[in-house]
RNA sequence: GCUCGUGUAGCUCAGUGGUAGAGCACGUCCUUGGUAAGGACGAGGUCGCGGGUUCAAUCCCCGCCACGAGCUCCA
């Protein structure tokens, strides 16, 4: 965030980019018009528009989004010519220091700290330019339109806050976003875009078709899964059991908690302890602590105090090999309890280490949808996509070093069979490394190396473009992600495929070679949903609610014209239920245009209308949801072709 | 967690310093209608929660909770 952008890139911006830039510079010209103390930060071109970081004592709201906007569309008019000027590094502090960077005129005593702040990062020989459009002089390196009439199909979106330079300890600035295009048709229609996306959110459509709810009385980020969920998520699970016995996982089932010592091993404990539950104590051991009149703050204290020193343990063996003995020791001073898993890695790896395995058994691929909790900050959850508990359809392969490549490239093509069943084809793949810098990490880094070459071979085989970014590996290794975005634009990781060479090591695993020697088998992490509540979250919004029929809640809608055709409307109903569809009779009172319009609204894939003439042949009136009358048929053909359509998961 | 905004019936939303309203949904009855809304009547609310100001608070003030947007974070 807020990285400063080489010279070469901003010459690379694109024409919208360009026009957009140029009304950040409109719009502030136009709050300094408004407010002149104002101090400006950054004011780039973004996805979807545009927008300018400021500090201003005034906060605005969306009342007065209309004078701003009145008076942007004021300045456009004015057409002044955004003329770029190369000036010294001392004229540049010079304006700074008197206010007049990011200013309409000089203000004394009000510094352009900002700016000064832009110009330090500026290398030394670099080009300082300002860009100056009417009186609103900035400090910028450009490029601009020519004239700011170009500027005149502007819509200020929303305002919001974030941190200066996008750092959490520093202070928050006002952020007003707008978006801006060349023409007001191509204006509109983004508008127009926006409307029509919110009505695919999920968080509307999951309440709308009830499929799930998130309430107050269980918790913050806790999903419940409505019954109408529920088959969809069944359905789901369904599916990917298949695949997976078709690529010889084993299951298995786990517990939701697991002893401290457990994630003190796992490395999770310490080095995540802030974005987990907190641990459960167990009673015997609540009751000495209160007995020794031990306050919450120093409980607290005592978890802290070990946790420090385990993280510095750890990172003390950081780059050799541990092998269980060298493990954390327990110590007695850490309070024994539970946490609630934020993976399922430990349970599953406990599983493996039950017998002794040779080579021959490898590789071994245990398969659970694992519920996990985590600690998530409560400005970070928000509909299924994230949640304080969710359900990986997780997966751990063990294998030897040799049977990598084949693994991975059998996990990813399990997620693109996935994704393309499912016709979500518009996604992006990220590989995601280790970032060199941070002590987020542990294990060495020839393993690191080995890892991410793996996952570089691994996603080059997948025949689509992929990136590859530091800082998004897991912490015990580098994975390979499947991001895909919401309805809003924000992208969210749903499959996952991530390499491990670090809890092996940890948790002192072996099998038996080929020269009876103990060997350290690879861990491969797999989920190709990622969880079953993001992943439906996505789902829902991917399908705008209108989900093929084998995942259709409701499959098929039966609607009577009048009561005269009740009773074979009822038979038809239970022939539909006899060959395993889901299906409901609406025999209400209602017309039957309403009762068609209420089938449309539930976005059930079928209705079959049934009235006098459809007695009298035995046929079935079809309608689909989206295709309309499909006219009539046998109703033994029209179970015969849903129950294709259902065993073939046609879209 | 931070900033701003929002919170009124199951849903979508009006509204007021004098304890509330619409449409849809729901219930009963009438209607038996052929591919997106037939009609009548009825029931339904501690106006998010807790304090404060006031003769009086759903409305004003403070705190909390939840939701939304953005930031930060995301094993």
């Amino acid at each position: 965030m807020n990285e400063r952008k080489t010279l070469e890139e901003r010459a690379q911006m694109t024409d919208l980019e360009r026009l957009r830039h140029s009304c950040a510079h409109i719009m502030a010209t136009a709050i300094l018009r408004l407010w002149p103390n104002a101090q400006f930060a950054y004011g780039p071109p973004v996805e979807n528009g545009y927008y300018y970081d400021f500090e201003l004592d005034h906060r605005i709201t969306p009342d007065d989004f209309p004078k701003i906007e009145a008076e942007m569309k004021k300045i456009a008019k004015e057409n002044h010519k955004f003329e770029r000027k190369v000036i010294s590094r001392e004229e540049a502090i010079a304006l700074a220091n008197s206010g007049r960077l990011g200013g309409l005129t000089e203000r004394p005593g009000n510094a352009s700290q900002f700016k000064l702040d832009l110009i330090e990062k500026i290398p030394v020989g670099e080009e300082i330019s300002l860009y100056q459009n009417g009186d609103f002089i900035d400090l910028c390196a450009g490029p601009h339109v020519n004239y700011a009439s170009k500027c005149k199909n502007n819509k200020l979106m929303s305002i919001a806050s974030a941190y200066y330079m996008g750092d959490e300890s520093k202070q928050q600035l006002q952020r007003l976003y707008g978006t801006a295009f060349p023409t007001t048709e191509e204006l509109d229609k983004h508008l127009e875009q926006l409307e029509e996306a919110k009505k695919r959110d999920h968080r509307k459509l999951g309440r709308e078709l009830q499929l799930f709810a998130i309430d107050d009385q269980v918790g913050q980020g806790l999903v419940l899964w409505l019954p109408k969920g529920a088959i969809l998520r069944q359905e789901l699970q369904n599916f990917i059991g298949e695949e997976l016995r078709k690529q010889g996982y084993q299951q298995v089932f786990t517990p939701h908690i697991g002893k401290l010592e457990l994630y003190k091993t796992s490395g999770h404990f310490p080095y995540y302890k802030e974005s987990q539950f907190a641990p459960i104590i167990e009673n015997e051991h609540l009751a000495e602590v209160a007995h020794e009149g031990c306050t919450c703050a120093e409980v607290m204290e005592r978890l802290d105090a070990v946790s420090s020193r385990l993280r510095d343990e750890i990172n003390d063996r950081a780059g050799r090999e541990v092998i269980a003995h060298d493990r954390v020791k327990p110590d007695a001073e850490l309070l024994q309890g539970f946490l609630l898993k934020p993976m399922n890695c430990p349970h599953h790896i406990r599983i493996f280490a039950q017998t002794p395995k040779s080579y021959r058994d490898l590789p071994v691929r245990l398969a659970e949808f694992g519920t996990v909790y985590r600690w998530e900050k409560s400005g970070e959850l928000g509909g299924l996509t994230r949640v304080r508990g969710f359900t990986q359809d997780d997966a751990h392969l063990f294998c030897t070093e040799d049977q990598v490549a084949q693994e991975l490239i059998g996990c990813l093509a399990l997620v693109k069979t996935v994704l393309n069943t499912l016709g979500m084809t518009d996604y992006r793949v990220r590989v995601g490394l280790r970032d060199p810098d941070s002590s987020k990490f542990t294990g060495n880094p020839e393993q690191w190396d080995k890892a991410e070459a793996a996952c570089r071979d691994a996603a080059a085989t997948l025949g689509v473009p992929f990136t590859e970014e530091p800082g998004e590996a897991a912490f015990y290794g580098p994975k390979i992600d499947f991001v895909i975005k919401d309805v809003i634009g924000r992208e969210w990781q749903l499959g996952t495929v991530q390499v491990d060479y670090v809890l092996p090591v940890r948790f002192d695993l072996t099998y038996a070679g080929a020269d009876n020697k103990a060997h350290r088998p690879v861990m491969i992490h797999r989920a190709p949903f990622g969880s079953m509540e993001r992943f439906t979250g996505v789902l829902i919004e991917h399908f705008a609610g209108h989900f093929p029929t084998w995942l259709a809640p409701e499959q098929v809608r039966v609607v009577t014209v009048s009561e005269k055709s009740e009773s074979f409307a009822q038979k038809i109903y239970t022939d539909l239920q006899a060959a395993n569809i889901r299906c409901s009779l609406d025999n209400a009172a209602d017309k039957i245009g309403a009762k068609i319009r209420n089938a449309q609204l539930d976005k059930i894939p079928y209705m079959l209308v049934i009235g006098e003439k459809e007695m009298e042949s035995g046929n079935v009136a079809i309608r689909h949801a989206r295709k309309g009358d499909l006219g009539v048929k046998l109703l033994a053909d029209f179970i015969a072709d849903v129950t294709t359509e259902v065993r073939e998961r046609l879209l």
